[in-house]
DNA sequence: GCGTTATTAGTACCTAGTCTTAATAACAGT
DNA sequence: ACTGTTATTAAGACTAGGTACTAATAACGC
């Protein structure tokens, strides 16, 4: 590690701590072969905050992650909404929602999209996927932002159909048709399991 | 919060710190009425570490979290895998995958599980999902194993149809037909998008 | 050789603790 | 009322991993 100049140091030292924010400056030190006071002029050269603040921050976005994906009703961002006609979310693809090899993203990504979409069109307490027929026609890639669209198209008390077309720009990416049935509260935890 | 006995006082403790980890012992002490020091025997009877070790103990299974949940090929634990002809996962519901109301996991994941579990058994370099057609039977609950089972039904050079089940115990939860297409690396970034 | 930039060193201070010892305070038992 | 036990508070010394600032060198360009 030794024999870098300035510059070369702290585009190693950003990409570094990019997928190993825990390290200390000491460790830095160490690594670079430089002293810590020359690490911590570059942090704050970069703007790179202290060991602990990192921390906290990669701590801090997990809470809100686990309630944003994993929490919220719908994947993706709900856009408009009209309770047993339509409605739209969009869902930009991230690093995190593709394969590594080939930026194309997981197909369980796209589908979680529709699938999240078709139960929240439907007004009613409890609403749970029956059936999906669904196909994925051209792959989603990093970057692209998709744009899916459900249609009620039948609605009776017990279950609906909903039709779903996710975008991109003009592009057809995936379609599905949803089977969904609605439950009261009561009827959930009754019956099935003896 | 003045009046605690020293057993309210360490349930209490116990609990706040489950969904608030980021509290200082000094801002624990102003809220219990109490010293600094009589919350860090707490905190010593009880076990619990210092905020700092709370915070980098929550990053750190953030990291693991985001390679285990979105960045391997499979969702759930692959327990056995014969290439191009059958392979099985288990997938535990946990707290995060299910509804509030109802501790109903959510379609998608089910999905998450099947869909990769077809990706996964066709041996290929890039396999993405063209069709599924999927029957959620009974839900998914808070807490159940799902073995999720796929058998390779038909495999030429092109595409292959998959056959998955799972079951939770001896019901089945969740059954669907995938059909998968095979690619070659050079193949995935032609064509499409021009 | 001189000026500029880069690096290193040292000091005082901060937060959020640790660990230890010691002094009170509160309560019960007899 | 006195004693013993438990609970609480306090004080002191030390730690990690820093910030902010000042000052002294070292290295490089020309």
């Amino acid at each position: 590690m030794a024999g870098m100049s300035k510059k070369e140091r702290q585009a190693a030292l950003l990409q570094l701590l990019e997928d190993k924010p825990f390290v200390t400056d000491e460790d830095l030190a160490r690594q670079f072969e430089v002293s810590v006071q020359t690490i911590r002029l570059d942090r704050l050269a970069l703007g790179i905050p202290e060991v602990r603040e990192r921390i906290k921050a990669i701590a801090e976005t997990k809470q809100t992650e686990l309630r944003s994906l994993e929490g919220t009703e719908v994947i993706g961002q709900l856009i408009e909404l009209s309770l047993n006609e339509m409605a739209i979310s969009i869902f930009d693809v991230e690093p995190e929602h593709v394969f590594a090899k080939t930026k194309i993203a997981r197909g369980h990504h796209i589908f979680a999209q529709a699938n999240s979409l078709a139960v929240a069109v439907i007004n009613a307490d409890v609403v749970l996927t029956r059936t999906a027929n669904v196909r994925f026609i051209r792959p989603g890639r990093l970057g692209e932002r998709l744009v899916c669209k459900a249609l009620v198209t039948s609605n009776d008390p017990e279950r609906s159909h909903v039709s779903v077309i996710t975008r991109s720009g003009d592009e057809t990416v995936f379609s599905g048709e949803f089977v969904v049935v609605k439950m009261g509260l009561d009827l959930v935890n009754g019956g099935l399991e003896s």
